[in-house]
DNA sequence: AATGCTCGCAACCGCGATTCC
DNA sequence: TGGAATCGCGGTTGCGAGCAT
């Protein structure tokens, strides 16, 4: 079955959308909201396609966009969520409320995606190019890995489903009661019954995690964003366990003793809860509608606890990020020393700072190496 | 001043998912 | 229930601005 064109393309203008038009369509929708796209053009008064208004409309004529210059805290939350989703943008987007995912999407093709690859990350994978460190790991410990998987995925999926009510219900409030041009209330009803029914039809987890659904609201998730940009940086530190402790402490007493000490102090995410949770997702999967509430509420849980990340530490890592032009040699690239095995650690600016940074940044690429190949999510 | 190159961004394209009939 | 219509997302392209030669 061959797909329809979305529509006409004769006598339909493409490119750079004029003023005129802008106004037109911004009109129109303050006036009757959307409704179909496809039906939009006409009734408007626009020689464009219902899709190209619908991207001009939602990448930079909707009221609640942010444009301009990103902050120091959008950077970061967009590379720490960029190292668990991968390129998700819609969903990474939505932790930056005002932004949309086609803006981030750009923002790391141009300026964060060359930065990674300018201190010797590959974007991708957010792994150093000199990998062998974290091979070992992987290969040693594949259990805590598919562990560690599960949990990204998991959160993963429920930062989606949050995402979609941050941005309905910001929809809402903004328009008031304009429901026309809102997504219908089916589409949008978040209950037990759609969650319980999208995990299982998640047969595997690792395979499929499409839009499941979250029971929290957004008054909830609102909480998170504590910062002034309405940002809410993700702080993924799920490599507190003692299996991995472990690990990092073969590979480096002195750097997991950094890590440690600068992050685990803050981190109400325990050991034992980390087991707990991954026990109960390995015993029980699929779960049934009892252990999913366990694990749905343990996950929630857990992730909300690491949401609110340490500031010092989140600072440190953009400052290392956005620092890097000016001073790779003290970054995590191969050739600056930040990341190889060879003993010389120190190289001469080894103050706690620098080592909690790399710690926390070595967390995140810990997390990634973890995925399993036929991961979608990352 | 003219030309070429690079970069950033807006917009387009194609596909999968979802909804509608 | 299945096909068509529509939506949403991620990848890619094209163009204009700024810079270098």
């Amino acid at each position: 079955m061959g797909r329809s064109p979305c529509c006409e393309k004769v006598g339909l203008k493409k490119g750079p959308w004029t003023p005129e038009e802008d106004q037109k369509l911004l009109a129109y929708i303050e006036e009757h909201g959307h409704g179909s796209w496809r039906a939009l053009p006409a009734k408007a008064g626009l020689q464009r396609c219902g899709k190209s208004c619908r991207l001009r409309w939602s990448n930079y004529l909707r009221p609640d966009i942010k444009r301009g210059k990103f902050s120091l805290q959008e950077e970061q939350t967009i590379i720490q969520l960029h190292a668990l989703l991968g390129n998700r943008w819609s969903a990474i987007a939505t932790h930056l409320s005002k932004r949309t995912d086609n803006e981030i999407k750009n923002y790391w093709n141009t300026h964060l995606k060359k930065r990674l690859i300018k201190m010797g990350i590959d974007p991708v994978t957010h792994k150093p190019k000199n990998d062998a460190l974290h091979s070992s790991i992987d290969n040693g410990h594949s259990k805590v890995a598919a562990n560690l998987s599960h949990m990204a995925q998991w959160e993963s999926a429920r930062l989606e489903a949050e995402a979609r009510l941050v941005r309905e219900s910001k929809l809402r409030s903004h328009l008031g009661t304009s429901s026309s041009i809102l997504p219908s209330p089916s589409s949008s009803s978040l209950n037990k019954h759609d969650t319980v029914k999208a995990w299982n039809n998640g047969s595997s987890v690792v395979g499929d995690l499409e839009s499941p659904k979250s029971t929290l609201s957004f008054s909830e998730n609102n909480n998170n964003n504590h910062n002034d940009n309405n940002v809410a940086p993700i702080m993924i530190e799920f490599v507190g366990t003692s299996l991995e402790r472990g690990i990092v402490k073969e590979e480096g007493e002195q750097e997991w003793k950094g890590y440690k000490d600068g992050m685990e102090n803050s981190m109400p995410f325990t050991s034992t809860t980390f087991h707990e949770l991954t026990m109960t997702m390995e015993a029980t999967w699929p779960p049934s509608d009892e252990s999913l509430r366990t694990i749905t509420t343990a996950a929630t849980t857990a992730a909300r606890a690491h949401v609110l990340g340490d500031p010092v530490v989140q600072e440190g890592l953009t400052d290392l990020l956005l620092n890097s032009n000016s001073d790779e040699d003290r970054s995590l690239s191969p050739e600056g020393g930040g990341e190889s095995n060879s003993g010389d650690g120190g190289d001469g600016c080894g103050s706690d700072f620098y080592e909690d940074n790399k710690n926390y940044w070595n967390n995140i690429l810990n997390l990634v190496n973890s995925s399993p190949t036929n991961s979608p999510m990352f």
